[in-house]
RNA sequence: GCGCGGUUAGCUCAGCGGUAGAGCGCCUCUCUUACACAGAGGAUGCCACAGGUUCAAAUCCUGUACCGCGCACCA
C-alpha cells in the first residue's frame, strides 16, 4: 500500500529528468500546425531565482502546456540575459571582499571572471528552471544567452543597421550618470524618491553694486558651476535688469541675468541659478542662451579642479555642507527652509544619480516609436489586462532618445572604432579610478564594425582604437524575440514562429523592455513580435508589502519546492494572479496547494484499490444512475467553464473550476456514492466512468500541476481505452532512433465532454438539499458521523416524494439513514428534531430526550431567515413598477421564491407550535 | 501636479445590476480502510463614506476620504 500523504520530491525529480532527456520540449515545426510561441523573459545570470520568476515562469509555462494539449506546435524557448550593470555589480562585490576592484583586474581579467561567472550562474538558473517544471528544452544546444555569438551577431546587425539609417549618434548631453556604478544610464533605469532636504536662499549682488538678485535652490553646491541666474521675461520683479551681470558668491567669476521662458515666476524667488553641466533645465536654458557649461563634479562624484582650491576633491555631500558654511559666513544666506522634493537614485544600486552632461551614444526614437503607438492603437499589439495600452502610448508619445552607450566592461562593445591618425592627438581614453572614458577631437568619426577594420577607410591609418563603452543591456533585450531564432540570419524557426504568440511579463519592464522590443520588432523585421501581451503583478509578502532582504521577508521558491514541492507552489501561486494585479504571498498559500495535490494522489490511491491486477481497459459502457448522470454534467460544465478562462487568460479562474470539481463534487460527492457501488454488480462500468473522469481532470490540470498528474497518469493510463489517449504528437515527431518513452500526459490533448442538458443537477440538488438538512440535524444534536439514525420526509407534493423516493439509497448513504421513512401527510414522532428541505418537512428521531429550547431557537433562528426572504419577495411584488418593468423571467422568479418562502414559514409555524404544546 | 489601481468575513482575495462567496484562521463532532495535508456541521459582513441613475446597486455614474503604484526638468 502507498503512502497516505503524497512525496513530491522524487516523483518531480523523475518527471523533470524524464521530459529533458526524452527531448519532449524540442519545438519542431511543421507546416500541418500552428505555432504557438512564448517568448522568455531571460533571467538575469544575477543569482537564484526568486519569486517572481516562479511566478512569470509557472505562468508561461500554464500557457505554453496549455497550447500544446490544445495540438498547437508550442515553442518555448530558453534564455539567460548577461544582465549588464546588475551582474557586474555582482562581481564587483564579490571583488571588493577581497579588497579588490575592477581596476586592479583589468579589463581583460575582468570578462574573463565574468564569464566564469556566466556559466556557473547560468546552469544554476537553467537547473532551476528545470525544477519549477518549465516545459523547456533545457538542453545546451538549445540554450540562449544575449552575449553568446548568434546574439552578439544580432546586436551588431541591429547596430549597424540603425547607424546607417541615421538612427544612432553620438553627442554630448544631459544624462544620468550614477558615480557608484561609474556609468550613464538611460532615463527608466532612474527612481524617483521623495526626499526631505532643505531649500536655500542665497543672495548674488549684482556686480554694480545695485542691490542684488537671491535664487533658491536645493543644491547649493552646484552654484560653482553657475554660468547664469535666469528670471522669466515677464516677471516685473525683474524688469529691465535682463543682461546685467551678478557677481557669483564664493568665486571670482560673474555671471549674467538673463531672461528665459522656462523659469517658473511662482516658484521661491521668480529667480533660478543656472547650471548648465547639471541640470537638465538649466542645460536647456544654456543652450537657448549660449552660456558656458562648467562641470564641477566630477564623474567619481568629487568636486573638480576647476573650483576654488577650498572646495575641489570634495565630496558632494562635503562640499555642500561647507559651501552653505561660507555663504553663511558671508552674509549671502537668506534663508533655510525645510523642502520635500524628489530626488533621483539609481535603480541598480540605489545611489543618488548626478545629471551631468557627457558624450554618449544615442538612439532616435521617435520615429520608432510612431508605429508602435500605431500597433497599440490598433491592437496589433493587445494588453491584457487592456488598462496597461494607455500608460504604453503615453509613454511612447513622450519617449527621448535613448542613451545607449554604458561606461562598463560587461556587455556588448560598442562596434565603433576610431582612427588615431585622423582623430589626431585629441583623441585618447583615460582611466581613473575605475572609469573608462574617451574623448574625441572634434569631427572624429567612428567606423561601424563588428571586428576591428583593416585600415581607417579615411586615411589608411592603421591604428584604430574600439570605442571603451559597452551597449546598454536593454539594447539586445530588445532584439530578443527575433535574436532567439537566429536573426538576422534567414532560419526556417525564424520564418516559422515569428512573431510570437504572447509575451508574459512583469508590468514594471513595460517600458524597459516591452516597449522597446516592439519597436524593435517592427524597425528590424518588419512587425510587431508578438500579438498578445499578458502583463503580471509582482510577488509581494502577504501584506503587500515588496519583498526584500533588509525587511526580511523574501520567501525563496526554492526553499519552498523543497518543503512543498513545485505542484504545490505552481498552485498557489496560480491561485493569485488575478487581472494583473500584486499578489500577496506567503507559505501557508502554498499548503493550500499541497493540500489539493495530496487530495488527487489520495483519489488515485482509492481508484487503484479497485483497479483489476492485470492492467488492461475498463469497459466503456456507461453506468447510469442519477448520480452518473450528474457527475458528467458537472464535469463537462468546469471544463467549459475552465476553456473559457484561459482564453481570457484569467488562470485562476480556469484552475478554480477544475478545482472545486475535483474537490467539491467529485470526491465530495461521486465518489462517496460510488463506493458502496463498487461492491455491487455495476462495478466496472463506475470505475470505468471514474477512471474517466478523473484522469479528465489530470490532463485539465497538468499545465498548472505537471507532475503529480504526470505520474497518477502513468499508473493509470494502463487501464484507459486507446480512443481516450490521444497524443498530437507521436504521429509528427518519428523516432530519431533513440528509445523514447511514449504516452506521456503532457502530450496528451487537453479533455473534451460534450453532454446534453438534462435535469440530472436538479434532481441531484433537491437530494443533496436533504442530505444536508439531515447532516446538520446530526451535527446540532451532536450525534456521531458513524452512528446511524432514522429519519422521515414528509410532504403533500407526491410527484416530489416519488422523486425523494428514487433517491433514498443516496441519503441513506450520505446521511447515514438506516430506515428512511417517508409519504404523505406523515406526523412527527415524538422526541425527533426537525428540519425542512424544499417540499420536506423532515424529521429525525432521537434516543433520548431532545432539548426542546435547542431545537426551538434552531427552527426560529430559520423562520426567522425565509421570513426576512419572503418579506424581500413582498416588498417587490408589491411595488408596481418592479412587476412593469423587471424582465418577465425576474418576476416570475420572485413569485416562486414569495410562493415557497410562504409555504416555508407555514410550515415552520406549525412544527414550532406543536414543539411548544 | 497628471494618470492608474485598491477599499467586501479575523487574514488574503473572488464577485461587478437581480436572495453576500472562496481559501486560510476560528468553534463543535469524527482518526468511518482514498485522504486528519481529511470528513460533516457552525459562527462571522451597514460590501470605505456621501450623493445620484435604476423597478432593483457591493456591482453603473459623480464626488469625498484613506491606502498603494506609475509618470513628471518647478530650481
Amino acid at each position: 500500500m502507498l503512502s497516505k500523504v503524497y512525496d513530491p520530491k522524487p516523483v518531480e525529480t523523475k518527471w523533470a529528468d524524464a521530459w529533458q532527456k526524452d527531448r519532449l520540449f524540442i519545438p519542431c515545426p511543421s507546416p500541418k500546425r500552428k505555432p504557438f510561441v512564448v517568448v522568455i523573459p531571460p533571467p538575469n545570470i544575477t543569482g537564484a531565482l526568486h519569486m517572481g520568476h516562479a511566478l512569470t515562469y509557472t505562468l508561461q509555462d500554464v500557457l505554453v502546456r496549455y497550447q500544446r494539449m490544445l495540438g498547437r506546435e508550442a515553442c518555448w524557448a530558453p534564455g539567460t540575459d548577461h544582465g549588464g550593470i546588475a551582474t557586474q555589480n555582482v562581481l564587483e562585490k564579490a571583488l571588493k571582499a577581497e579588497g579588490k576592484t575592477r581596476a586592479d583586474l583589468g579589463r581583460e581579467e575582468f570578462l574573463k571572471r565574468m564569464w566564469a561567472w556566466y556559466k556557473e550562474c547560468g546552469a544554476t538558473i537553467l537547473n532551476q528552471l528545470r525544477k519549477l517544471g518549465c516545459s523547456l528544452d533545457l538542453n545546451p544546444d538549445n540554450v540562449r544567452f544575449t552575449m553568446d555569438s548568434k546574439r552578439a551577431a544580432s546586436v551588431y546587425e541591429a547596430f549597424r543597421s540603425l547607424w546607417a539609417k541615421g538612427l544612432i549618434y553620438r553627442g554630448a548631453r544631459m544624462i544620468n550618470w550614477c558615480s557608484r556604478c561609474g556609468t550613464a544610464l538611460s532615463d527608466i533605469e532612474v527612481e524617483h524618491e521623495d526626499e526631505k532636504s532643505k531649500l536655500w536662499h542665497i543672495r548674488y549682488p549684482f556686480q554694480d553694486g545695485s542691490g542684488s538678485v537671491t535664487v533658491a535652490t536645493t543644491r547649493p553646491e552646484t552654484m560653482l558651476g553657475d554660468t547664469a541666474v535666469a528670471v522669466h521675461p515677464e516677471d516685473a520683479r525683474y524688469k529691465g535688469m535682463s543682461g546685467k551681470m551678478l557677481k557669483l558668491p564664493l568665486t571670482h567669476r560673474s555671471i549674467p541675468l538673463v531672461a528665459d521662458e522656462g523659469v517658473e515666476k511662482d516658484f521661491g524667488t521668480g529667480a533660478v541659478k543656472v547650471t548648465p553641466a547639471h541640470d537638465p533645465l538649466d542645460f536647456e536654458i544654456g543652450k537657448r542662451h549660449n552660456l558656458e557649461i562648467i562641470r564641477v563634479i566630477s564623474f567619481e562624484g568629487h568636486m573638480t579642479k576647476i573650483c576654488p582650491s577650498e572646495y575641489a576633491g570634495l565630496s558632494v555631500q562635503a562640499a555642500r555642507k561647507r559651501i552653505v558654511e561660507d555663504l553663511n559666513t558671508a552674509g549671502l544666506l537668506v534663508k533655510e527652509e525645510h523642502y520635500k522634493h524628489s530626488v533621483s537614485k539609481c535603480s541598480r544600486c540605489n545611489q543618488h544619480i548626478e545629471p551631468l552632461v557627457s558624450e554618449q551614444w544615442f538612439v532616435k526614437m521617435k520615429s520608432q516609436a510612431a508605429p508602435a503607438i500605431a500597433a497599440a492603437e490598433k491592437e496589433e499589439v493587445k494588453f491584457y489586462p487592456p488598462s496597461w495600452k494607455k500608460p504604453f502610448t503615453d509613454w511612447l508619445n513622450n519617449i527621448q532618445d535613448w542613451c545607449i552607450s554604458r561606461q562598463i566592461w560587461w556587455g556588448h562593445r560598442i562596434p565603433a572604432w576610431y582612427c588615431r591618425k585622423c582623430s589626431g592627438p585629441g583623441l585618447k581614453f583615460s582611466d581613473r579610478g575605475g572609469l573608462s572614458r574617451v574623448s574625441f577631437a572634434q569631427g572624429a568619426k567612428p567606423v561601424v564594425s563588428f571586428e576591428k577594420p583593416p585600415a581607417c577607410p579615411d586615411c589608411g591609418g592603421t591604428d584604430l582604437l574600439q570605442d571603451p563603452d559597452v551597449l546598454d543591456t536593454w539594447f539586445s533585450s530588445a532584439l530578443w524575440p527575433f535574436s532567439i531564432f537566429g536573426w538576422p540570419e534567414k532560419t526556417k524557426d525564424l520564418e516559422y514562429y515569428y512573431p510570437a504568440s504572447v509575451l508574459v511579463t512583469g508590468y514594471e519592464i513595460i517600458y524597459l523592455w516591452v516597449a522597446r522590443m516592439v519597436m524593435s520588432g517592427i524597425e528590424h523585421m518588419g512587425k510587431p513580435p508578438f500579438s498578445q501581451v499578458y502583463l503580471h503583478g509582482i510577488v509581494r509578502d502577504r501584506h503587500g508589502k515588496k519583498m526584500s532582504k533588509s525587511l526580511g521577508n523574501v520567501i525563496d521558491p526554492l526553499a519552498m519546492i523543497e518543503k512543498y514541492g513545485t505542484d504545490a507552489m505552481r498552485f498557489s501561486l496560480m491561485a493569485q494572479t488575478l487581472g494583473g494585479k500584486d499578489i500577496p504571498f506567503s507559505e501557508e498559500t502554498i499548503i493550500g496547494g499541497r493540500n489539493f495535490v495530496n487530495k488527487l494522489y489520495n483519489v488515485a490511491r482509492f481508484i487503484q484499490m479497485y483497479l483489476p491486477a492485470r492492467p488492461g481497459p475498463l469497459t466503456a459502457e456507461r453506468p447510469d444512475e442519477l448520480a452518473d448522470r450528474w457527475i458528467l454534467e458537472r464535469y463537462a460544465a468546469a471544463l467549459d467553464r475552465s476553456k473559457a478562462a484561459m482564453t481570457e487568460y484569467d488562470l485562476p479562474k480556469a484552475q478554480d473550476a477544475l478545482y472545486s470539481f475535483v474537490w467539491d463534487e467529485l470526491c465530495d460527492w461521486y465518489l462517496e456514492l460510488a463506493k458502496p457501488r463498487l461492491a455491487g454488480p455495476d462495478k466496472e462500468k463506475v470505475m470505468g466512468l471514474l477512471l474517466e473522469l478523473f484522469t479528465g481532470s489530470l490532463k485539465a490540470l497538468h499545465p498548472f500541476i505537471p507532475f503529480i498528474t504526470e505520474e497518477l497518469y502513468a499508473n493509470l493510463k494502463l487501464y484507459l481505452d486507446k480512443s481516450q489517449a490521444t497524443s498530437h504528437r507521436s504521429q509528427v515527431k518519428p523516432d530519431s532512433g533513440e528509445q523514447r518513452r511514449a504516452g506521456y500526459l503532457l502530450e496528451e490533448s487537453w479533455p473534451a465532454a460534450a453532454v446534453a442538458a438534462s435535469d440530472a443537477s436538479a434532481l441531484m440538488e433537491e437530494l443533496m438539499g436533504v442530505i444536508t438538512q439531515i447532516r446538520t440535524a446530526r451535527a446540532q444534536f451532536e450525534i456521531p458521523p458513524g452512528k446511524a439514525i432514522n429519519a422521515l420526509a414528509a410532504s403533500n407534493d407526491a410527484s416530489a416524494l416519488s422523486r425523494l423516493k428514487a433517491g433514498a439509497g443516496y441519503i441513506k448513504l450520505l446521511a447515514k439513514v438506516e430506515n428512511f421513512t417517508l409519504g404523505v401527510g406523515l406526523v412527527k414522532p415524538p422526541r425527533s428534531v426537525s428540519a425542512i428541505s424544499g417540499p420536506f418537512n423532515i424529521y429525525v428521531p432521537m434516543d433520548g430526550a431532545v432539548d426542546l429550547e435547542k431545537e426551538k431557537g434552531r427552527l426560529a433562528k430559520e423562520l426567522e431567515r425565509v421570513r426576512a426572504e419572503s418579506a424581500q419577495c413582498l416588498v417587490r411584488l408589491n411595488d408596481p413598477s418592479f412587476a412593469a418593468r423587471a424582465p418577465a423571467a425576474e418576476v416570475e422568479k420572485i413569485k416562486a421564491r414569495s410562493k415557497d418562502s410562504a409555504g416555508r414559514i407555514s410550515r415552520l409555524t406549525i412544527i414550532l407550535e406543536e414543539l411548544s404544546d
